[in-house]
DNA sequence: AGCTCCGTTTGACGCCGATCAAATTCCGAG
DNA sequence: CTCGGAATTTGATCGGCGTCAAACGGAGCT
């Protein structure tokens, strides 16, 4: 494929990874075919790249998101012009669900991290769906329980943990249950882990070299963690 | 009524105020006859006196509820016992309504911040008539749309705004739109003031000091603006 | 390999807000 | 009205994190 194409939304059919993610996320898991079909009738694939993006606060919502490869930043502006991200969205994340039921406007912007695919779905069609199919109501609703469940996470981690917790707490949730050594592998920038922390960049660079002493090694993406119990008790 | 009855739960029929409140919720409003009278056979009132639980975190949740009247903190604990609170809930607020499709176990803790009334509602009834009445699934999904909006609103004013921003951005949002003079009176303490904007009691004494040269006055629970206009600007 | 761009790290600094302590005010009970 | 406990304010101190600047590193390109 080459540049021009990619830079610019384009509606293509979903590869079959892409539709192995769609069929996982809740807002479609669980569908019987007839809701299915219907729901995939008033969808379309967008494709983004890096930095592009998808959607301005203040903008009439005419769509809500399912992201399907890539990562999307929900953030604000204040005045001056600085960025606070709200959410990442990653693969099978739905974002702007909650105006199916919330207002016409777009409460916040969306930007492309990086290049993404996006399934796009008729805000006005969803909807009337919903309204008529009681599995779809429900995959609504299951949607927007976990996503209010992970962003009162969000507000409580805030408020409670230091940088280096915080960055403790995402590392523990990616890590095996037991509590000997492990390795896992960001999925992104650490600059978009350090946004979906609440933190500056340099911020997350400093808790990740104050988590050396409790084993914690970065080597680029890779983080290695010699004792799980031990990152438990930052 | 006497103390001892006060202290303890109790079910009691609603009053005329209370009834008035709960049909004005998102969760209860538009409902049809039907649905109206399945939800109400599901419901029960409880009355507790300040600072008594209505659950905490970790435990099996069998109840969503919704304010009648007073104020109830939703809040979790670090491991040193520090508390955070993630939400007030005022009277028409309902909380709890994510686990309809959210889990089994109560996420964080919930507090009756002064004398409260709330309507209590089996949470396995309500996901049944969810699944089967329209107007019932509608109304989940618009209290969850809400309230998922405005934990995502606190989420970037904590990331975005100082502390006195937080407090004028409160304040404004209660005062008229004209950009005159304007006077509010806090329906709480100050100290569930602050809890609400992620700061310390003292963080909003100083923010409220801190506004003193912008034209707010504060004497006891009544705030009064000079110039509404020039609060935005803050 | 060497170069370049961009993401990341490190250092220096300052501000914001948490914390502890003490003074003061508010409010309800008697 | 007075008293006592709780809420709020004020002061002092300190740690955390944002910001700016500069050094460093890695990935892709030629």
């Amino acid at each position: 494929m080459e540049a021009t194409t990619e830079m610019m939304n384009s509606n293509l059919k979903l590869t079959n990874r892409d539709r192995a993610v769609l069929m996982k996320t809740p807002f479609l898991a669980g569908l019987s075919g007839n809701s299915l079909i219907r729901m995939f009738a008033n969808m379309t694939v967008v494709s983004l790249s890096a930095r592009k993006s998808v959607f301005r606060e203040g903008e009439n919502a005419d769509a809500l998101y399912c992201v399907l490869s890539g990562y999307v930043r929900l953030y604000r502006l204040n005045r001056e012009g600085r960025e606070a991200d709200m959410r990442i969205c990653g693969p099978g994340d739905t974002f702007a669900e909650c105006l199916i039921y919330g207002g016409n406007q777009y409460r916040y912007n969306a930007q492309a991290a990086e290049a993404v695919t996006l399934a796009r779905f008729d805000l006005q069609a969803v909807r009337e769906l919903a309204e008529q199919e009681k599995d779809i109501s429900k995959a609504v609703m299951t949607s927007l329980s976990r996503h209010l469940l992970s962003t009162m996470d969000c507000v409580a981690n805030d408020r409670l943990y230091t940088a280096p917790q915080r960055v403790a707490n995402y590392i523990l949730a990616r890590c095996p249950v037991d509590g000997g050594p492990a390795s896992i592998r960001l999925p992104f920038q650490k600059s978009l882990l350090a946004g979906m922390l609440g933190l500056a960049p340099e911020a997350l660079s400093r808790a990740f070299s104050a988590l050396r002493k409790t084993g914690v090694t970065v080597r680029g993406r890779v983080i290695q963690v010699v004792d799980v119990q031990a990152l438990r008790e930052v």
